[in-house]
DNA sequence: CGCCGTGGGTTCATGGAATGAACTGACTCA
DNA sequence: TGAGTCAGTTCATTCCATGAACCCACGGCG
């Protein structure tokens, strides 16, 4: 996408998945719909976009292309782990959109698998043994440290994502 | 973005962020920069484009405009509510390029305000009272349930993300 | 055999959006 | 009076998304 490589983790992230068309891509792949066609038919995406953001992801170990059937030649994409592990991500989007944006339909309602219940997704304290709001996180002195603050500058000074 | 109106939370979600720099310009405003130069400067970024994105981003109620001081009026850009709850999209994003992405720099570390203690990211079981990985996400039957699945179509069907 | 249908792409002309340089305007300060 | 800062807008150019058309391997059908 850009030329310089990026010194922050979000920035880097975007670099592969900073596209529309890529996150409706692994939402889907997450859906099942993993081959080109059906993704092509699902997304009302034009085809040329649709294989360069395949391919794309397939270069970066988010996507395996996978042959599964000989005669025809048929492949599908999967993800890797590292394409699995973009489910928080996706979790975090959908959870927001429930929430600011919903048409009134009832939220999508993910269980935990092992027990049937419902889950959250949200940060964890393992010290403390709970889960608590964006607005309890702050920053640790040292290097890598960071805060995702909603609080004014004039507050007092914090360390900074990058 | 397009024209008609969305069925899934996550393409809802994307109409409104779903595009490179204005995830840049939410990652900057929760470390605190906020003002128009501030952020044209920090992310080398169009002025033209920085101004439809602040534009989308007030109209839809993720940003909000504050004039900070009269003589000369400056303005800045503060995180809504709204705004503030897409901080596990953020952090899913950064804690999957730290991971996947690094560059060999110590991962950035989010600690849990009140007790000090790093803090994890991740889905919860009220029920289980733990944390578990995306791959014991599952569906649950019914209106709204849905299941982000790494496992391929032949091993069961399953309800889908929408 | 001849032909149609399907899956998975590539090529190419076009339009709309991103880019960056230049300009505007309100205000402060020396 | 003039330079500097902040927050934009205007405009010409460039780039990329779009969609139509095309390609090719293969299977099925009559």
């Amino acid at each position: 996408m850009t030329g310089e490589p990026q010194a922050c983790s979000i920035a880097r992230s975007l670099e592969i998945i900073g596209d529309r068309w890529t996150i409706l891509i692994l939402r889907d792949a997450f859906r099942g719909i993993r081959r080109f066609d059906e993704l092509r038919r699902d997304l009302d995406i034009a085809r040329p976009v649709l294989a360069d953001r395949l391919r794309r992801l397939v270069d970066h170990g988010v996507l395996q292309k996978v042959q599964y059937q000989q005669h025809p030649p048929r492949s599908e994409y999967r993800l890797t782990p590292m394409g699995v592990e973009l489910s928080p991500a996706l979790v975090a989007l959908m959870r927001w959109g429930d929430k600011y944006l919903s048409d009134g339909a009832p939220p999508t309602v993910l269980v935990h698998e092992t027990c049937g219940n419902a889950l959250e997704q949200g940060f964890w304290c393992p010290h403390c043994r709970q889960t608590f709001s964006p607005a309890e996180i702050a920053s640790r002195p040292g290097p890598g440290a960071a805060v995702l603050t909603d609080e004014l500058p004039t507050r007092g000074p914090r360390a900074h994502i990058h």
